[in-house]
DNA sequence: TTGATCTGAATTGCATACACTGATCGGTAG
DNA sequence: CTACCGATCAGTGTATGCAATTCAGATCAA
């Protein structure tokens, strides 16, 4: 899905969409072309073009004549996401349980063991935020399915604007790593089915849990923005 | 996904979606800004945003300084493509055992029985195809999680292009209708495991039904732009 | 005070002009 | 005759100007 575009216009939408991911455009905010243009030091012609690239990506809302904003998603709308999202990892996990690689399978140990040592050495969150994001990624892409693979991604991809809503709940963490516990012994064993179920409870489950969090915090527009809850993202 | 967008440049992106769809542009064909302003009598501008639009849809592929080209499908895409939209078939019927209204799913029984009067009757495999397009679409609208529809409309879209090669070959149609037949028995009955498992296995069945026939038809690049076997289409 | 309507400014949508890249075709050297 | 190389050209990428539309604020009436 990342492209080596050389164009200005990829550049630009590599640009937005890291500021989006970043949390310094927030859902809602809006993209306005002229004041991009200005920032990027280019015409608004490249920046048009991004903008249309992450509609079409599912970032950016954009209607006729109005000014493009960073895509919004009302509960009802993360819990569909979510709901899809566990769909198609656990379809990917399902065809990963046979499909992975001996290397694909031991990059996936280390990096549960990597986690595993995060997390009773108590290291940084956001770490372990990030480990947990790759423990997924691997999962997914070890479906040998490029098709699959992208539409998983792609999907991924409109959560992450809402990554820094994870709270660290007690013992949320390791509830999460006692997941991948099980979801990788059953990927190991060749156990489809299972890791199946498993992955697929899993992502549900997160995703209730950030729509808990959302609900309780989004009382009003200003908590929504604020960057008080930024730290110990898990995906 | 489709939008009802009052600018020029969705008109011309429709225009040009359509022309993929009815095959007038093929797999392969090149897409010219210049050519294509010319014949919608538009400048270049909402021609190339019509474009970027595609190439996001995935119907249009596109690299830097190069020709836009209708996105081909190569066997090994179009069999992964089959996998991803079986897992996505079958997570919507599973859904939808549950969640279909009485309303949709007596709409469905009509559909299936009016494709069930067409096929005894030797009608037109064309209409039959319309209504097994239809009767897919039923069911994954049924699961009632706009995002989940919309992603699998989304890679079904990406089919379309080649719906033209689809064959009638000897007691196809009759297997289309059986297997359709323990569909709908399931989602009626609420059983939503053997929904899930039989519309998979069905959606990737059709897969390799249209891969050997165009592995057996695409012998020169000629044929793949032939007509000739133009009907029968089963989706 | 509240509501609607009008007007100007701001912003998007489209057209046109220019810059740049990649490809094809001749020509020349080996 | 073949292979390499440069010029020409078709076509995309970007910049800018203008028209169309929306939005905010002000004015006026109820």
């Amino acid at each position: 899905m990342t492209d080596k575009d050389p164009t200005t216009a990829g550049t630009v939408r590599l640009a937005i969409e890291r500021d989006i991911f970043t949390g310094d455009l927030a859902p809602g905010d809006a993209l306005e072309e002229t004041r991009l243009a200005a920032r990027f030091g280019v015409s608004r012609t490249p920046v048009r073009e991004a903008i249309t690239q992450l509609v079409q990506a599912g970032l950016v809302t954009k209607r006729a004549h109005k000014r493009a904003v960073v895509s919004e998603l009302d509960p009802g709308t993360l819990l569909e996401l979510f709901e899809a999202l566990s769909e198609l990892e656990g379809a990917a996990a399902f065809l990963s349980a046979s499909r992975m690689t001996p290397q694909e399978k031991s990059e996936l140990l280390s990096i549960h063991a990597a986690a595993e040592e995060n997390l009773q050495q108590g290291g940084d969150p956001n770490a372990y935020a990030d480990l947990g994001f790759a423990f997924h990624q691997l999962i997914v892409r070890g479906c040998h399915n490029s098709v699959l693979i992208d539409t998983t991604e792609w999907l991924a991809l409109r959560v992450l604007p809402y990554r820094r809503f994870q709270v660290v709940a007690p013992g949320r963490l390791q509830r999460n790593q006692a997941d991948h516990d099980g979801i990788i012994s059953a990927i190991v064993d060749g156990d489809a089915a299972t890791a199946r179920d498993l992955i697929q409870r899993h992502t549900l489950e997160q995703g209730d849990a950030l729509m808990r969090f959302i609900a309780l915090n989004k009382t009003s527009h200003a908590d929504f923005h604020s960057t008080a809850s930024l730290k110990g993202n898990v995906l």
